[in-house]
DNA sequence: GTAGGGTTAG
């Protein structure tokens, strides 16, 4: 590729013998020799044919010779610009350089090196390079876009650079940026394309920023980027999401408008979107949108069938979704572990840990692998119903089969044990996970605390809170809300309220079950002042006072023979929307006669006008 | 300029 004078040989000879004896550098400087085959570039001995034919040969250890120590790496690089080096030796020397040195060329050097690979459509170097350049997140975008106004590239290639700059942030996932890239390039006037703004709206969607969903979709209309099938699909989703379904719904049209068809995953995100996000009637609506998929010809697949399975499960209908597994049968569409999981959730769910084993039985018949996520469920079937045996015996299953159980499985293991106030397997079991190397969570810490508090174990409690101490794993609210909880059961609500004051200085907010322990707590010793106090505080501080608030401050009256009072309180959560429970109806029972309430068959009062 | 971007289980 290119030719050598004997020169160069000799020069790379030399090279060679100096470096190895290590020549200290003020020797170098000094030679008397002014061809000195160590001495560092200037612009005036740069030979950039040498320079490429190291670089390409990444004889990296000459270069560095050649480079020496009055040249910078960023020095020598102009000079391989100004030479007019290639793009393959540009990007070469680049890479190399920015790796061995640790620097950071700059943005202007690292738009030179763009511009020339553009010039060669190198157009993947070009994505790694952004790639690189927007991992270190030094530039800012308004001086990226300046720097691309100011290359000398057309239009249209500024344009495909922006493009890719896009989608460099994504990837790297820096999703504020990427959005004020896309703004950015409107004001530039840089055409995007979907190739980035697709991965850009998922993004968005995935990091729960659905808000920037809808503008992000309009900007791509507005500025006559052409979405497809997927932009529709990923905005839907969006919208389902954040639970504006009927925006959702409404995107159909538009689509339709611009010549796209509902496709299996736009029927599959809206029937999701019923499913979890829909109100009263959700999986009525979700069906609903099944049979539109079917009349449109649109062959459902697995998704389609273990959402609805799913969702059917979660509406505590366990039936409708086994029906499903028959109709996915009947339909010789193949379930999967998903499919199988939902049921045992379902089931599990509703107590019936048996029929989840069945499924697991069929699972295994059927060659579909039971995942982590499958045991998880089944074990925490049987921790619920405190058959631990049972439970522990599925754990050796699941490591036999070479699954490696999780600080989730365990969770439900221990809260098994607390629930049966069988503290000491509890605290043995966190202790063999401990030394297996399973760090415990926060949710794991509380469940304990809570069993130990249950057992009034408090010295156990107090170990507990060293050891999160020594983990560092903080208390959260709920954390506060055992203790404070505990501490108002035992008739200690002025301990309970110093937990109280140490949240908010701890960064943590009370959540209404805070304020119900604590008034719960000082109505048990009689003060029912500071008890209303609380209430009024928790309603300033926006925890609404709940169910549980009013019918706690409504016993407590009418065990005080304040009927009245207790009855004006009914009337204010009324008039607040709550629903009594049976408790409420239990407590006052006598208020309830007065108040046109009537016993039903089992002795339970209903309220007449709402019936 | 590319060829990735969309749906399901805890």
């Amino acid at each position: 590729m290119f030719s050598f004078s004997p020169a160069h040989s000799l020069l790379r000879h030399f090279n060679f013998r100096y470096t190895d004896k290590k020549i200290p550098f003020l020797l170098i400087l000094h030679s008397p020799l002014t061809s000195s085959p160590t001495e560092p570039c200037s612009p005036q001995n740069f030979d950039p044919i040498n320079a490429t034919d190291l670089i390409i040969k990444q004889h990296w250890s000459e270069l560095k010779s050649l480079i020496g120590t009055a040249t910078t790496p960023t020095q020598f690089l102009n000079f391989l610009f100004n030479s007019n080096v290639g793009s393959e030796a540009l990007l070469r020397y680049f890479n190399w350089s920015e790796r061995y040195y640790g620097v950071s060329h700059g943005l202007d050097l690292n738009f030179r090196l763009v511009s020339s690979l553009a010039i060669d459509k190198r157009y993947s170097d070009i994505r790694a390079r952004m790639h690189s350049m927007v991992k270190t997140g030094l530039q800012s975008n308004a001086a990226i876009f300046h720097t691309i106004s100011s290359s000398g590239n057309q239009h249209g290639m500024k344009s495909i650079l922006v493009d890719m700059l896009v989608l460099a942030y994504v990837k790297n996932s820096k999703i504020q940026l990427a959005v004020e890239a896309f703004d950015c390039s409107d004001v530039y006037r840089y055409k995007l394309s979907v190739f980035s703004c697709n991965p850009l709206l998922s993004a968005l969607v995935r990091d729960g920023m659905v808000n920037a969903v809808e503008r992000i979709y309009k900007g791509m209309i507005r500025r006559r980027i052409n979405p497809n099938l997927i932009t529709f699909n990923t905005v839907i989703n969006g919208f389902c999401k954040m639970g504006a379904l009927q925006r959702a719904m409404d995107l159909i049209q538009d689509m339709k408008s611009w010549g796209f068809s509902p496709s299996v995953v736009t029927y599959n995100t809206l029937i999701n979107g019923y499913c979890k996000n829909g109100e009263s009637g959700r999986m009525f609506k979700a069906d609903r949108i099944f049979r539109d998929m079917l009349a449109e010809n649109v062959l459902p697949n697995v998704v389609t069938f273990n959402t609805l399975i799913d969702g059917y499960c979660k509406d505590e209908n366990v039936g409708t979704a086994l029906s499903l597994l028959d109709e996915m049968k009947r339909r010789e569409l193949a379930s999967n572990v998903v499919t199988y999981n939902c049921l045992i959730y379902g089931f599990c769910s509703e107590g019936d840990v048996e029929k989840s084993l069945g499924l697991l039985e069929e699972m295994k018949l059927l060659d579909i692998k039971p995942n982590l996520i499958t045991y998880n469920g089944i074990i925490g079937g049987f921790c619920k119903k405190g058959l631990m045996e049972q439970a522990k015996g599925l754990l050796d299953e699941m490591v036999k089969t070479g699954l490696i159980p999780t600080i989730v499985t365990y969770n439900a293991l221990l809260s098994g044990f607390c629930q049966l106030g069988k503290m000491d397997d509890a605290l043995l079991m966190h202790d063999e996970i401990s030394g297996k190397g399973v760090e415990s969570i926060i949710s794991t810490y509380n469940l304990l605390i809570s069993g130990l508090c249950k057992t009034g174990d408090m010295k156990g409690v107090s170990k507990l809170l060293d050891v999160m101490d020594e983990k560092e794993v903080k208390a959260n609210q709920m954390t506060y809300n055992i203790l404070i909880d505990s501490l108002c059961v035992k008739g200690k609500p002025r301990k309970g309220m110093k937990l109280f004051n140490e949240m908010s200085e701890v960064g943590l907010k009370p959540s209404s079950s805070t304020y119900n322990a604590l008034i719960a707590g000082f109505c048990g010793i009689g003060n029912l002042r500071t008890a209303l106090n609380l209430k009024k505080r928790m309603e300033k501080n926006g925890n609404l006072a709940n169910v549980i608030t009013y019918n706690v401050l409504i016993k407590h009256m009418c065990g005080r023979g304040k009927h009245m009072d207790a009855n004006r309180l009914l009337n204010q959560m009324l008039e607040n929307g709550l629903v009594p429970n049976r408790d409420t109806y239990d407590i006052i029972r006598v208020e309830m006669l007065d108040k046109g309430f009537v016993p039903d068959i089992d002795g339970h009062l209903y309220n007449r006008a709402l019936c």
